[in-house]
DNA sequence: TTTTTTTTACGAAAAATTTCGTAGAAAAAA
DNA sequence: TTTTTTCTACGAAATTTTTCGTAAAAAAAA
């Protein structure tokens, strides 16, 4: 049983994840510091946001001292699996590996990448002999 | 020189290239009720959403016949390209093939999926041998 | 101590997206 | 021919998401 019904994160929502899951723990100013290092937006648009993910249990939140650091409550993995499976229904008809062929032709990979997602490959062929 | 820039198709327009995408030109009457075999949406909301699209260029219409029909005017794996493109950036950091990683190893491919994945790799690494 | 800055809370405006109701014309059915 | 159904146009309500302003308290600087 991991979390039983997270509402989806919105576009800004995972700009902000992004950041938690990338920088750990962050004060609100932090946050909103390094997402002006993109587009310009306000303090208190942070802050609001930030809120607004506690109240949806998107993040969590150490309140002991004044100034408030927010955690990351979601999992990067579990996100990424998530929106994932929504993206592959949604634009490649439910099809991984059509997926998977587009990202590669295009978004080049590094030959180590590839390499390892050929190592991968095998493995799962290895257990799933079929 | 392809189309100059788009607006981005936002969730339900998504939904309606998805459809004619898969089904070719179509009624507002038939796009509406694919849709409804997966949820309840009313008539005059797809068609108003079919003509917000028109406006966007996402779709052409022919108007010759009262019964208008609909074209997707965005080629789909263009679409799933630029979209492609956000979702690695805002969910896997810019890493594709940590994106394939993610796709391989859970949403299964059958072995011959995996067998075509695997050959696009080795005309990859002949193409660009680095 | 006084002033300035920083921070949270919170409401609400602004913007974007989705949904639908109504009107009028055309077509189809009675 | 009359009635009913189908269709488009279009405005606007409803909903969701994003953005910000203001107030009050605490902390820091002067």
């Amino acid at each position: 049983m991991t979390t039983p019904k997270q509402p989806a994160p919105t576009e800004s929502e995972l700009e902000i994840l992004q950041v938690l899951w990338q920088m750990g723990p962050c004060t609100v100013r932090q946050v909103n510091d390094i997402l002006n290092e993109r587009r310009e937006i306000g303090y208190t648009t942070t802050l609001k946001l930030l809120q607004i993910m506690a109240e949806k249990q998107l993040v969590s939140r150490d309140t002991s001292d004044r100034v408030h650091i927010y955690h990351a409550a979601v999992g990067e993995s579990s996100t990424q699996q998530r929106l994932l499976k929504h993206f592959v229904d949604t634009l490649f008809r439910g099809s991984a590996s059509q997926l998977v062929m587009q990202a590669l032709g295009n978004h080049e990979a590094s030959s180590e990448e590839l390499d390892e997602i050929k190592s991968l490959i095998e493995k799962i062929e290895k257990q799933a002999p079929k």
